[in-house]
DNA sequence: GCCAACGTTGGC
DNA sequence: GCCAACGTTGGC
């Protein structure tokens, strides 16, 4: 069981637009970045991710859950492109918003305080379960 | 709106 | 294969 981070820009796809979608879900498509693309290859149906809404929100608002495996990103004909389903499991009690997280020594590490424009990103099962706490997720 | 950081492209 | 130029992202 791996973590994750999704981060998106809400006027591109919102947090509301993944709830829309229920456990049907949706493909995380549009990326075009080698690294991103290389850890959703490695992800796993039951895996665990953050949804993060980058630019205006800055902060992390939902949990989802990948429900199919790499595949062909349907947005492209480029075959170099693969991408995973994901569908929302659940709403935050309390948005976590990346000045929180920078505040925090524990999660200094992270890929999202290092690497701000990585927008698929591996999260270490120490940092899930401390940013479940913060945002009141049992 | 600006700018720094980063990734990608393409000429050599 | 190197590196300069360019485009994009995202925090501030």
């Amino acid at each position: 069981m791996q973590y994750w981070l999704f981060k998106s820009e809400p006027s591109t796809w919102s947090w509301d637009d993944q709830l829309a979608k229920g456990d049907a879900g949706e493909e995380w498509d549009g990326v075009r970045n080698y690294q991103a693309r290389n850890h959703m290859r490695t992800m796993k149906i039951g895996d665990l991710g953050f949804f993060y809404h980058s630019q205006k929100d800055k902060e992390i608002v939902g949990i989802v859950e990948v429900i199919a495996e790499s595949h062909p990103d349907s947005t492209t004909d480029d075959e170099r492109w693969d991408c995973v389903d994901i569908k929302a499991v659940k709403t935050v009690t309390k948005p976590v918003t990346l000045a929180e997280i920078k505040e925090n020594e524990r999660l200094s590490g992270m890929v999202l305080v290092n690497n701000t424009r990585l927008s698929v990103q591996p999260v270490s099962a120490d940092e899930w379960r401390i940013i479940c706490n913060m945002a009141g997720v049992k």
